[in-house]
DNA sequence: TAACAATTAACAATCATTGCTAATTAGCAT
DNA sequence: ATGCTAATTAGCAATGATTGTTAATTGTTA
């Protein structure tokens, strides 16, 4: 995702209004690598701007994402999930705390089994341990 | 998944219940390739069985899924789908059609950029279009 | 600064799924 | 075979996430 004043560029001229709650969600999303869900960044607005409505939060993560500077996923936490790390990268969930983390694959997995389907994207979600978590088990 | 008479013994001597509703399911879902909605499979249960409640294919399905012979997964259409087919595999979605289908992979991708994470598991989502859909595209 | 379209907040509505409960029924032991 | 008991069912309410609607407000551009 580019910067909250590039942003404020690119909203303008595809005619959307920048307004003080967006502004507000460019500077939250902006280097955020917690994978918020759209309640979490609402959580997080509220603090900084009492009455800002989920309803908002919902419109402005939608059009971030159709601009392609949001990336959404679906983890199976029940809601989905934002990222604005939009490079080509997959996650790793850990069954513990429920944390998301970017994760980077040396080379594509080669298909089988599989003819007369052309692929255009691939979306990998591992699960397991994050170190904490590991750690936290062990002590037990 | 196991055949409908195998699912028979085990159930009961898991304690569960046989009943005509459980029976007809194991029977939709042995051998489909369809990766059902609960939803979906309802429908289809509700033509041989009419009355069968919406409830009691969750509550099946997740007795299925909790023993090992179903797997659940989501592939961003907003429900979850169910695979009786258990291996070690993958799923390739068509964006055309939103059909889903079964993939192997030959190697499991290696991981870069996380440290301290022990992955016990992975799943990969192709995106794509298949080749009905393909053609039909051309063919505009 | 005025005008107009875009945005907001609030609320209702939807969809998938789960919780609850009274009535029914499978499966076991007689 | 019959009865007992716990599991299951259907029906409906409730939840959580997300989207639709609308009147009032506010950026933006001329």
């Amino acid at each position: 995702m580019r910067s909250p004043e590039e942003l404020t560029v690119a909203f303008r001229s595809a005619g959307l209004k920048v307004t003080p709650q967006r502004q507000l969600l460019f500077r939250l999303l902006h280097d955020n690598s917690s994978h918020p869900t759209a309640d979490s960044l609402h959580s997080a607005a509220t603090a900084v701007m009492p009455g800002i409505s989920l309803r908002t939060v919902y419109q402005t993560l939608t059009d971030l994402t159709q601009m392609g500077e949001l990336q959404s996923i679906e983890v199976g936490s029940g809601s989905l999930r934002f990222d604005p790390n939009v490079s080509d990268h997959h996650h790793a969930v850990c069954d513990g705390c429920g944390d998301v983390h970017d994760v980077y694959i040396t080379k594509a997995p080669v298909l089988r089994g599989l003819d007369d389907f052309s692929v255009s994207d691939a979306h990998i979600v591992y699960r397991g341990q994050c170190g904490a978590c590991s750690a936290l088990v062990a002590t037990k």
